[in-house]
DNA sequence: TGTACATCAGTGAACGCGCGTTCACTGATGTAC
DNA sequence: TGTACATCAGTGAACGCGCGTTCACTGATGTAC
């Protein structure tokens, strides 16, 4: 008992919770992550400021369980597309993610709040989502041309193959481009979502789907 | 007169101004941007708050100054390595410029403040550097076959051919390594910023020579 | 060189604000017999 | 079914804090004759 969701108050509880992070998603997207305020997501819940103390430890916590969430919202699409969806499709989940909600993009990727130590479980979360991305590289089999060179650091990779779980016979070919699709993905995605694009003529889904092609050419 | 620095006067106001700003600076390394308080500052300074007023007419001058010179420095770091350094070259002044001082990295390319709206100047600045890329990579004259295949939007590249103030016959292929230069670097350097490779057994340096080699090969 | 005036740096007090968080307390909801 | 008790949601007052910003004022520095 008591592990969550079975009483109806527990319930309540979870209901009253996902309010409070509602609000607090709306609020991160009016004044940005630094900004958000217990006390103003209780009035605009129509209640007192310490009420909230109830559901949440303070501030902190309900900062950290938003970037929990955020990351766990990205593994779970990862993980619903599967390895049957491949590079390119892995892409296109990871490219409609950060679109949907890109305060919530920024939020695993942005700019880290010097203070703010992220909680340890977010990198298992983050190492779901990589797994998925290179069981997808993998099999896909590239021709080794795929991706740049990494030869330089082959020692690397094997640490990093460690890192991600992969199966042990992982090719590094797979490896090489998982890492590659994964920073350049993002090269393309931090720039236009901080709008750095923004009157240079350039349509950001062509440059991203150009990214795409240029290391799943051949599937 | 009173054109700036001539007078003694006016000298001093300068000096005091870089004093404030460095102490801003400190201060964004330690709390982060938007932690960012004109009478913290004016605290470690030995002035009492109001006397920052003299020198900037709020908060959001500050920040609206360290964000110009934030850009101001990284053109002045591509300009002053020109195009002669070459793609490969100005990707090292772009690294360099980003681990010396990653705070400034992210007020240029970090998580955008949803109310702050950046001047208009700064797209200026950052055209300057544009060009500088832009430049080294028309004078590099690679084959074809370098960077991803953007033949998609041959239209999009000619709109930013113009933004870019490139000469009308900088050739389609330098357009596009400058563009996936910029976009890749920014992949690699942002998410190494962030610590997201941090226990990850990489080392983001090689990473980081590995997308130059692969857009740069054969120079 | 000296005097009269204008300019400007910096101070200290004050205003109003919203923040995170604590505490003692009221009412309602659930549980046990 | 009803009563007695425990649990828990939510309130309102309060604390202490630091923030941005304004205002009237003091002293020092520069300028004009």
């Amino acid at each position: 008992m008591a592990d969550g969701g079975s009483t109806p108050r527990e319930r309540y509880r979870q209901q009253i919770r996902a309010e409070v992070k509602e609000c607090a998603r709306e609020q991160i997207a009016t004044a940005g992550a630094s900004g958000l305020s217990l006390n103003a997501i209780a009035k605009r819940m129509g209640m007192s400021g310490p009420a909230l103390y109830r559901y949440f430890a303070g501030r902190d916590e309900l900062i950290t369980e938003l970037v929990r969430d955020a990351y766990r919202s990205l593994a779970d699409a990862f993980v619903a597309a599967g390895e049957e969806a491949g590079p390119a499709g892995l892409a296109e989940v990871l490219r409609r993610w950060a679109l949907e909600d890109p305060h919530r993009y920024f939020l695993v990727y942005g700019t880290p709040v010097p203070g703010y130590e992220a909680p340890e479980d977010v990198t298992v979360i983050a190492g779901e989502m990589m797994t998925v991305l290179l069981g997808a590289c993998a099999a896909a089999a590239l021709p080794a041309a795929a991706g740049p060179d990494f030869h330089a650091f082959e020692a690397d990779l094997a640490a990093h193959h460690a890192w991600a779980g992969a199966h042990p016979d992982t090719p590094p070919a797979a490896l090489r481009l998982a890492l590659a699709l994964w920073t350049r993905l993002h090269g393309v995605l931090s720039l236009e979502l901080a709008g750095h694009f923004t009157g240079m003529g350039l349509d950001p889904a062509l440059m991203y789907a150009a990214e795409v092609e240029a290391l799943t050419a051949g599937e």
